[in-house]
DNA sequence: TCATTTTATGAGAAGTGGCGAATATTTTCA
DNA sequence: TGAAAATATTCGCCACTTCTCATAAAATGA
């Protein structure tokens, strides 16, 4: 149940995730986010080579966002690098 | 100076800015990414159609990893979700 | 200023994303 | 169990990445 995204698939099972919780299907994020369920799908499941921009619309619809962070740090580290 | 990354230009300056910090020329990061120095151009120029994989190999030749958080959120309710 | 280093740009090839449209497969649940 | 809903897969197509190789432009520093 972590927020750590250092795959393309772990990515994918965040944005599904999140989907569910909000109780949205593909087709629904997919309109939200201007991409075809075809192209969530894809993200779910962790395709590789997506595009940058595409991950992006994808969070945006969810109202998430990425952020840029140390590798390999406790989340009490992160508390540190916040301030 | 903040870690948000929700455009391809924000994720292109904040590799910048990690890579200078260490001291590195755009061809040692592509060397330790697996990638071209032509490929860093244009990932810290912001290009929009990068593949997820290539940014993610950026990353982790920085020791860095993204995190997907909820957006529009203070750092102090940051603290709040990460616990 | 000038030479060196660094970064950005160019063309062509190979590979693949995301699209439209359609369909197969799986999951859900009455 | 069976029908409906949801998710995964396929085909042709165009756009665009990243690659190799080469070079132009910009930034750095003595």
């Amino acid at each position: 149940m972590t927020d750590l995204a250092r795959t393309p698939k772990q990515i994918g099972t965040l944005v599904q995730r999140a989907r569910k919780q909000r109780g949205w299907n593909q087709t629904q994020l997919g309109d939200k986010a201007g991409l075809r369920q075809e192209t969530i799908s894809l993200i779910e499941t962790g395709n590789p080579a997506a595009r940058l921009e595409t991950i992006l619309a994808v969070l945006a619809a969810l109202d998430l966002e990425f952020r840029i962070v140390p590798r390999s740090t406790s989340r009490a580290a992160d508390i540190e690098a916040i301030f």
